[in-house]
DNA sequence: GGTCTTTTGGTCCAGATTGGACAAAAGATT
DNA sequence: AATCTTTTGTCCAATCTGGACCAAAAGACC
């Protein structure tokens, strides 16, 4: 936390105290719900202080500024999330390719219903070119493409995930599973899709599975990806 | 045009001008790029108008106010993507389910190009509930999601489409080509994928119709959809 | 061409909101 | 009790808010 959160100054002579743990917390959850729903412009720090239940001024004393507060609330979310999945990826080191991103897509489907803000402060961002995004990008969007797709281009090879460009079916496989919680309040009402259901969710991961995915391991896989 | 603008009052005595309608377009123009970066929260009328390199009161003059000024511009990109999408399964009602529901994606991920706000405009107001989400679904995505849904039962059916509840499969698809297109500025960035460029946008089309519809259509479909 | 309407330009407003500064009070920790 | 951290309350100057108003210009119609 310390890492992200910018504390007035440099060395904390005393230990943090347990009351400003708390402010931060709910300065964070209240941050990423005001500009998930109405982006950086359209966010005043007083509403997130509002939201928080806090004095605005103490945005200025724990995070300096509304930029910083951005950053540190874009943090909040995406390591943990990272933080996710890339347990998802370790726990499952000894499975076939496909589970293992049959797994991540399961984690993934998880993180974004219990946090929704994830894809919209994505898209948020990348409605015009901004020095958040860019920063957005360097910092947690590139690592996680790096890291996944690899393990994608890998399912190519086998057959099992269909071909074309790796980078494309990446992002469809992100869509159809985070963006898709992220439009909660309309598919109900368009579609009669309830996201919040327990049974929605576990269709949403089969159905990208079973659309990317399709193909099935062949026997001799271990000796395929060794050669 | 005079269906979506509010002009000052009831009866227009007398036609309206040329440099009217240069003005109102030019204003929806801009509202739309607007609208779609910051949301309805985070845009000013001054902004709008800035933009739109014309006086901000004429805002007033033509659109009555912010609140319809919202509703015109996404009328004005949804009926002429609504359009587009029913002239293409109007042009190719004599071929198979298939080809059709393809014409349609090609379509679809074609308008999502040229009018990115589009899925933005979508996104920004589903973020949270509001009069303008509830407006937007009974005006013009339920239309969409009834027109589409039967088509692709249909493909259900036939073992084209995978099965699967169909709602969400009608809106995978949806975000896999058009939301994919929204997020241009991102993906250059995090994932090296040109949106700008044609090829690209031909791959989009077609892994959507791979991932999506990957049966072939059965020699005996037309007796098939008849009983 | 003249008249009448539509459209635009320019200005103004009163009020709200913006991000942020600051001193003083209150609370924790040592 | 002394010292540091955290919170409170108040203040600010700047900007922006949506919208009202009217005089001038431009276009449509006769």
């Amino acid at each position: 936390m310390s890492d992200e959160t910018v504390l007035p100054s440099d060395p904390p002579a005393r230990k943090q105290q347990q009351r400003s743990v708390v402010t931060q917390q709910k300065l964070l959850d209240a941050a990423v719900e005001a500009f998930s729903e109405n982006g950086f412009k359209g966010t005043s720090t007083r509403d997130i202080a509002e939201r928080a239940g806090v004095h605005h001024p103490l945005i200025t004393y724990h995070f300096k500024n509304k930029d910083q507060l951005w950053r540190a609330a874009a943090n909040y979310i995406f390591k943990a999330f990272t933080r996710s999945l890339a347990q998802s990826l370790e726990q499952n080191k000894e499975m076939c390719p496909k589970a293992r991103m049959s797994e991540m897509i399961y984690a993934y489907v998880r993180y974004a219903k219990s946090q929704p803000a994830l894809h919209k402060v994505m898209v948020q961002e990348a409605s015009y070119p901004n020095p958040r995004l860019d920063w957005l990008i360097e910092r947690h969007l590139k690592p996680l493409f790096d890291a996944t797709i690899g393990l994608l281009v890998e399912l190519q090879k086998l057959g099992v995930a269909p071909p074309g460009n790796p980078a494309l079916l990446f992002n469809m496989i992100r869509l159809s599973s985070g963006g898709l919680l992220a439009l909660g309040n309309e598919l109900k009402a368009s579609s009669g899709l309830d996201v919040d259901s327990p049974e929605t969710l576990k269709a949403i991961a089969e159905m990208v599975i079973a659309v990317f995915l399709p193909g099935e391991m062949p026997d001799d896989w271990k000796q395929k990806s060794a050669a």
